[in-house]
DNA sequence: TATAAAACCTATAAAAAAGATAGGGTAATT
DNA sequence: AATTACCCTATCTTTTTTATAGGTTTTATA
């Protein structure tokens, strides 16, 4: 599953995608629109920001948007950002790896290399689909 | 990412069906061949067991032993089993659905029609790769 | 230029979940 | 009868997640 972190920066996409008209939103208008505590959400379009996903400006009349075409912007990019990794297992992560410290040998693990399929098929998924589809179905 | 309950399942599952000739396994012998807790991977053995997919024998000579074919074990199965829903929002899970507190109108909500798409795909895969596929490239 | 409004930053606390351990009870086999 | 190993429950520790706090900087505008 997602965590709320994950779950609340695609709905605060979601909204600064459906209003992309105006030329900012304030995070208050987001956190009241979910009901997500203001400062939370705070870190939350922060990150969304560094990655480059998002604009801001700050003081009166300031706010955030979006600044990329939504469809840019994929679910894995989300995901990996605010939740880590989407592989299954640390030792077939492409971002995050890490060995299995019980493993000998990753080389002949029946798991890893199914783990390897596996991500491969979520990762087709992930990257496809992108903020763009979200706001198609709104 | 999976819990490390979840992929001592699998390792236990691997070892399991790789010793299928002899009529039981030690909890001993899969805790050592993977430095696992002996205390810890009981419990995961027991909860394979309630679910079907071991059988145990006790007393002196006894132990745990696959009575499924490993074919008719889905990914699927051990994660919901031991790791829960597979679905990436509560509000898109088949076996463990939940309303999204934040959600107004889930009928309305483009992520969480996506999210239904997301998880059809991932069930696509985690229901089809089985015990038996990882068991083959070992 | 003062003021208010808003994003920005860092740290920490609280809560929840995961991971691990303990100790015994019960049943079956030799 | 003793041994062996499954079975069960409870608790503790650690890690991760979620949330809060308090101050700093920037900008518009009156």
């Amino acid at each position: 599953m997602l965590s709320k972190k994950t779950k609340y920066a695609f709905h605060a996409l979601t909204y600064l995608g459906k209003h992309r008209d105006q030329k900012t939103v304030l995070i208050q208008d987001i956190s009241e629109e979910y009901g997500i505590s203001h400062k939370f959400l705070e870190n939350i379009l922060l990150e969304l920001k560094k990655a480059g996903i998002l604009g801001s400006k700050k003081g009166k009349g300031g706010g955030y948007y979006l600044i990329k075409d939504p469809k840019d912007v994929p679910l894995s990019k989300v995901i990996r950002l605010l939740d880590g990794p989407i592989a299954l297992l640390p030792c077939v992560s492409l971002n995050y790896y890490e060995p299995c410290v019980e493993c000998k040998d990753e080389v002949k693990c029946g798991l890893n290399k199914v783990m390897i399929q596996v991500r491969d098929e979520m990762l087709n998924v992930l990257e496809n689909k992108t903020l763009a589809d979200i706001l198609d179905k709104e």
